[in-house]
RNA sequence: UGGCCUAUGGUGUAAUUGGUAACACAGCUGGUUUUGGUCCAGUCGUUCUAGGUUCGAGUCCUAGUAGGCCAACCA
């Protein structure tokens, strides 16, 4: 679709109303400001392409900014792996800053709100300040220490940068309006006392800014125009503006701050608290495992930057709370994957098939398309014998006319190959199934254009040769959590939804060509999904990751009887 | 019992700013097919409620209702 087509999202037609009032395109600037404390996730994907798809649209500078100002929580592997993942989602980022690049400047500005009697310092515990916060219906009590002197206030502030103090001892406050209906304007604390190393700054300073005293200063800084975040954020606004309001030159851009909705995701969470729960208490092995809804685990899962990019552009943004359905995502996988990915034959439930009637000790080579999306894909070569591996699902001894499968007496056509005939097969003592023989047809030979080989069957199998199959673990995913929304409940804590299915490992086999693989290449195994092959893969046992299974329709058709 | 925000099919978003409710996904019916995939066609709505303004309201006004957010020395 063209981009003149497309219609605006809310925070577009923001931007371009602001561009009709005059405001000069090329001073158009955003930025995406995540804090360095956990990974980035699913939700993040659709902030960043809201970010730099404004950047990519307007032909403006998007900043990759760290919010790093308490130190506590924040680490340098996470700046590492937020940057790899905004840069494998596709984007490029105009400038890296840190919040904490600013801590000068934002220290002077507050010296500047202490000599203008707009800052003061706080000598009273932490709960004594929350007790005189008032509630929302109450107007809060000033603090004893409110009216200290300018020249008190300095003093004070200097000596907490220089370590004269204790954590907790005091803090900086802003003075704004102890009464005001919004929480937030109750004096809020610009700065606290934390003797903690930053990642960044080390041990420059004890005394460190919180969010909302950072934030806008930092988009001024910067000078971005238009500054998202999400709806929480909504009652700050207000603070933000209060706090612009002391430091901003007429002739600088003064960045709006605007919100949108959260994303929220079926059957997962996206917060990076429970998802580090997730990590810590052991439920997946680590940040990037193929089940979480981390960018990094939807990378090693097999994802393709494209679909994730598609499928935040095609559910937009908006203020309302919405709950995006997983098969969403999981289309767009589908259909950038079905352009893409070459398809091959693994066996995942192997059942041993025998062609009796084919020479034994012989084998053929057949030709196989390696995508019939894409015809410069070109063709490959298949290894057919005597004995044969298909699917256990594929074979019943009795079945009726829906099931286009092999069933005894039954015909079906082997992928590539030839069509085949069950006869009879053999059960172990537990009465399981674990061979069928076969007889084939060596006039019905794929693509050889004799008439046998243009008979109608239906049915057609994925199959391989066993003595040239390739043995495979295969790990297959289902959602992590058995509930649409696990984190919604109020009485239930959402770890009690966590789905104990959620990996399944499995020995399978593959067709020998994909001994050639790389780490993460991408494939569809046909008729099953696809799958990628998994870091944890070595050149003696391949590890694969199954994506997304395929649109699966007999599977509907079987839940229904 | 204060303030702020939101309400459009099962889900997520649109609606040229007051002019025929549209797109995608999911579901359901069929068709094509050497992947039960892909592809193609069809189908699925009291725009939260009640009033009001208007020739005309998803859009504006009023009053309700429902949901979310706000009292961390977190971001």
């Amino acid at each position: 679709m063209s981009e003149a087509l497309k219609s605006l999202n809310f925070i577009e037609h923001i931007v371009e109303e602001d561009l009709r009032n005059g405001f000069p395109k090329e001073k158009l600037r955003f930025r995406f400001p995540p804090e360095p404390n956990g990974y980035l996730h699913i939700g993040h994907a659709s902030s960043i392409c809201l970010n730099f798809g404004l950047g990519l649209r307007y032909g403006a500078p998007v900043n990759l900014r760290f919010d790093d100002t308490n130190p506590a929580k924040e680490e340098q592997e996470y700046v590492d792996a937020i940057k790899e993942d905004v840069e494998w989602l596709g984007y490029e980022w105009d400038t890296e800053c840190f919040a904490s690049d600013y801590f000068q400047q934002l220290y002077d500005w507050a010296i500047d709100l202490i000599k203008v009697g707009k800052a003061y310092v706080d000598s009273q515990t932490s709960e004594e300040i929350a007790e005189q916060k008032g509630t929302p219906t109450e107007a809060g009590t000033p603090s004893p220490f409110r009216n200290r002197s300018v020249e008190e206030n300095l003093q004070l502030f200097q000596g907490m940068k220089e370590g004269k103090f204790k954590e907790g001892e005091h803090v900086l406050r802003a003075k704004v309006d102890m009464a005001s209906s919004n929480m937030l304007m109750r004096d809020p604390i610009m700065y606290r006392i934390l003797y903690r190393a930053h990642h960044r700054t080390n041990t420059d300073w004890c005394i460190y800014p919180m969010y909302d005293w950072t934030h806008g200063e930092s988009d001024y800084i910067e000078q971005v125009s238009h500054s998202l975040c999400t709806l929480e954020f909504a009652m700050h606004r207000e603070l933000y503006d209060w706090f612009l309001d002391q430091v901003v030159d007429k002739d600088l851009v003064r960045p709006k701050q605007r919100e949108f909705a959260r994303r929220n995701f079926s059957h997962t969470v996206v917060s990076k608290r429970k998802l580090l729960q997730l990590v810590d208490q052991g439920f997946v092995k680590g940040w990037d495992d193929p089940r979480m809804p981390t960018i990094s685990g939807l990378r090693r899962r097999g994802y393709t930057p494209e679909s994730i990019r598609n499928f935040a552009d095609i559910i937009g943004i908006a203020k309302r709370d919405n709950v995006v359905d997983v098969s969403l995502l999981e289309f767009h996988v589908r259909e950038h994957l079905n352009k893409i990915a070459p398809r091959v034959m693994g066996v995942l439930n192997p059942l041993k098939v025998v062609l009796t009637n084919y020479p034994e000790g012989e084998e053929e080579w057949l030709e196989a398309e390696n995508n019939p999306e894409d015809e410069a894909a070109g063709y490959r070569q298949l290894p057919f014998s005597r004995e044969l591996y298909i699917e256990q699902e594929d074979f019943k001894e009795e079945a009726n006319r829906k099931f286009f499968r092999l069933k005894l007496g039954g015909e079906v056509r082997l992928k590539n190959g030839y069509i085949i005939k069950a006869d009879s097969c053999t059960k172990d003592t537990d009465g399981n199934i674990i061979e069928v023989q076969c007889t084939y047809d060596p006039k019905s030979k794929s693509g050889s254009g004799t008439e046998e080989s243009l008979r109608k069957v239906k049915g057609t199998l994925h199959w391989v040769s066993a003595k040239h199959a390739l043995s495979a673990e295969v790990r297959l995913y289902d959602r992590l959590f058995t509930d649409e929304t696990p984190d919604a409940h109020k009485d239930k804590n959402f770890l009690d939804f966590i789905n104990p299915d959620s990996l399944q490992i499995i020995s399978a086999f593959v067709e020998p060509s994909l001994a050639d693989a790389k780490i993460g290449d991408r494939f569809q195994f046909q008729r099953m999904g696809y799958f990628n092959l998994d870091p944890d893969s070595k050149s003696e046992k391949l590890v694969f990751n199954r994506t997304v299974g395929l649109r699966d329709t007999w599977a509907k058709i079987q839940e229904k009887n």
